[in-house]
DNA sequence: AAAACATACAACCGCATCACT
DNA sequence: AAGTGATGCGGTTGTATGTTT
């Protein structure tokens, strides 16, 4: 049974596939401040994405969620995550959630590219020792010895200030928020007047007054275009990301 | 300078599991 | 208990970028 978050492979063939553009992400933080996370599935329409459900959640999940860290592994999430490797297996997720700020999606690519790059050099030394595996070869390039010459560790461990800058600007993004461990708001609207099914989308916008949650976020999203002013963390989502400042100024005023 | 190759990482896909009715 | 929808997970692919030849 293909699963629901699956459906637009099968499906909707108009929605939107391959990189999420700095308008689009901007798009889905600002939903999901405003109305918080209830469906994935039902949430892009309202929030102005041509995308499906699954796609969301996954760029909410292993890009825009606040608290990620990006950047290189430091030396000791490095042996963490052999560490864990050792202990778990391929069990991504459960090791992410041993690193605090780092995806699963992340780590399996960093250890692929780990494992990928040690497999060359495994075998070579496989000729001399037939018990090494790629965890313990691994372990060895990623070592604390002075000459970690590994290959593996091209990406070379950053220092913790390195790889807590690029993280900042999406941090500050949800400084002021609440929400669980999990990346979730905790706080919504849907706080106040219930789940978006129980009010049929509808949401109190004054007294006596309710507009669709599409309506309501159209607007707030028409003022936010209309206001100028950059803070540019990242390159690519310069533009986006500084909007998201005013979306918040607006939101939390 | 340009082509070929390597690398890193974002995103997709399919399946498993959970939750609810 | 079975069916259905929602979410999570791991494997894989696509592509942008960097490096080498």
């Amino acid at each position: 049974m293909a699963s629901s978050l699956d459906y637009d492979a099968d499906k909707d063939v108009g929605l939107k596939k391959g990189a999420w553009s700095g308008e689009e992400d901007q798009k889905l933080i600002a939903y999901i401040k405003r109305y918080g996370i209830w469906n994935w599935n039902h949430m892009a329409k309202p929030a102005g994405l041509s995308r499906s459900g699954k796609s969301c959640r996954l760029r909410w999940m292993n890009y825009l969620r606040p608290n990620l860290k990006h950047g290189n592994f430091t030396k000791e999430e490095e042996e963490t995550i052999i560490r864990l490797h050792r202990k778990l297996g391929n069990r991504w997720a459960a090791i992410a959630a041993k690193l605090h700020g780092r995806t699963d999606n992340e780590i399996k690519n960093y250890w692929n590219a780990r494992l990928k790059k040690h497999s060359k050099s495994e075998e070579a030394a496989a000729a001399h020792s037939p018990k090494n595996s790629n965890i313990v070869a691994a372990q060895e390039a990623s070592g604390g010895s002075s000459s970690s010459n590994s290959t593996a560790a091209t990406t070379e461990p950053a220092s913790s200030e390195e790889y807590n800058d690029p993280a900042v600007p999406l941090a500050r993004l949800w400084s002021n928020d609440t929400e669980t461990s999990s990346g979730n708001t905790t706080e919504s609207v849907f706080d106040q007047v219930g789940s978006p099914q129980e009010q049929h989308l509808l949401i109190p916008v004054s007294e006596g007054t309710c507009m669709t949650m599409e309506e309501d976020f159209q607007e707030t999203m028409s003022m936010i275009i209309a206001a100028e002013g950059f803070y540019s963390p990242y390159p690519n989502l310069q533009e986006s990301l500084s909007r998201e400042y005013l979306i918040y100024d607006l939101w939390d005023n």
